[in-house]
DNA sequence: GCGCTATTATTTGTATACAGTTTGTCCCGG
DNA sequence: CCGGGACAAACTGTATACAAATAATAGCGC
């Protein structure tokens, strides 16, 4: 296994950094780059055909934004969250996306809601084809919309890299996100998306909190089922 | 002036990336890289005795963190926040720092405690001496003080870096800060930093809002004041 | 056969080299 | 005197080269 992964060259970018930044993200984020594994520059920058420096330019933002770990003369490897990482991560967003949901009902354009209803629709077809990896992004692509339609790119973009890592968690853990978990999740998207269209903050708000509720108390009785006590 | 600030160089860190990254950092929070002035790569590592290739990769970073922007081909600056941009930074913090306040007054140990008041001491020290850079750089440590007190991260690094972009403003409009100003702020820093003493979480919040506030209210009273409607 | 040591191979961290753009300047024409 | 175009300089973005350090491996002694 040399090239497991294309790293698909090239959304559009302008820059060789940018195009490698995303194309390494995606692929950690897909699954393709295991947690605890080494990620060896010369490697990622031939599967990109290019050079080892934008690479590492790359490389280190994604160290800063915590989806990698370097090991000093050692290497890079793709993070392993502890599950005392992964709850104060949900800890973080459970003060921020309630914050933002009640902001979004406000502020909301009705491009924006078109635009969420969609990340609701593309959550319920991963669903019906088991595919985690697209139920895993559409969920990160809902909140993402949330905290656009919210008017705060600072708050928005916390709660989008936190969705990062804990996506990151589940996939390192490999834990069998389950047909029945991903329905509970997006009827819990429906409704904070219905609050929103009508203009409820008070329940966007109440809704948003308890999905980050839900989801925490879904990822406690996940990690306890298996291995480490 | 073609060495008009020395980046002290490197202090404790094990790579160049990661020196060149500090040392930026703080000259621009010094208001010794004056906001909107061009960055030059090699001038950069001239000034820190290494090669482009580290000083990049800093760059790069902070560029991530909001500190400076690129313009493809032209070359990157420092920062200049907008108005708006600012609000944007004041709303997040009114959400976040009660929080974080709150949680301090649960978790601070005593050594936690001790460093928040020697911070403190610090921004008072700086009024005697109306030295703006460095109470700014004080409230800043108050405030990761406190991040770290709380014991979530996650939220304290976010503050962090608010408060950062904040004061690039400050530094960027130049706005003269006069010792009244710091005084007060010092002494809302001084009522959180009791109440999270005295172990009351509500106060701690409520102060920690009031602060928010006040500041912001300082701040438009500045930006009006000068220039731009 | 097993453990320790020396050597080789990778791989990072840094420096240098090169190509393409963009900006500023100088010269010329009007 | 002013405007436009060619030239030159400077700087970014990328590639390649090199050195130090770590990990892997092979050889040796026992």
């Amino acid at each position: 296994m040399l090239a497991p992964i294309d790293l698909q060259p090239f959304e559009k970018a302008l820059t060789f950094r940018e195009a490698a930044y995303h194309a390494i993200k995606h692929a950690i984020l897909a699954g393709q780059l295991e947690p605890g594994k080494p990620l060896v520059e010369e490697r990622l920058a031939a599967m990109l055909k290019i050079s080892r420096t934008p690479v590492r330019e790359a490389l280190a933002i994604l160290e800063h934004e915590g989806l990698i770990a370097p090991i000093y003369r050692r290497g890079l490897f793709v993070c392993q969250l502890s599950r005392a990482q992964v709850i104060e991560l949900f800890t973080a967003n459970e003060a921020v996306e309630p914050f933002l949901a009640r902001r979004a009902a406000f502020y909301a354009s009705p491009e924006q809601l078109v635009a969420i209803e969609q990340t609701i629709s593309d959550g319920e077809a991963s669903v019906e084809r088991l595919d985690v990896a697209n139920f895993l992004r559409s969920g990160r692509m809902f909140h993402a919309g949330i905290g656009l339609a919210a008017a705060n790119p600072t708050l928005a973009q916390l709660v989008q890299r936190n969705e990062e890592r804990v996506d990151l968690f589940v996939i390192s853990y490999g834990k069998r996100i389950d047909a029945e978990m991903m329905r509970a999740s997006n009827r819990e998207h429906q409704a904070i998306y219905q609050a929103i269209c009508d203009r409820d903050p008070d329940a966007a708000a109440r809704l948003a909190i308890y999905h980050a509720q839900s989801i925490r108390e879904r990822f406690a009785a996940l990690a306890n089922d298996e291995s480490d006590a």
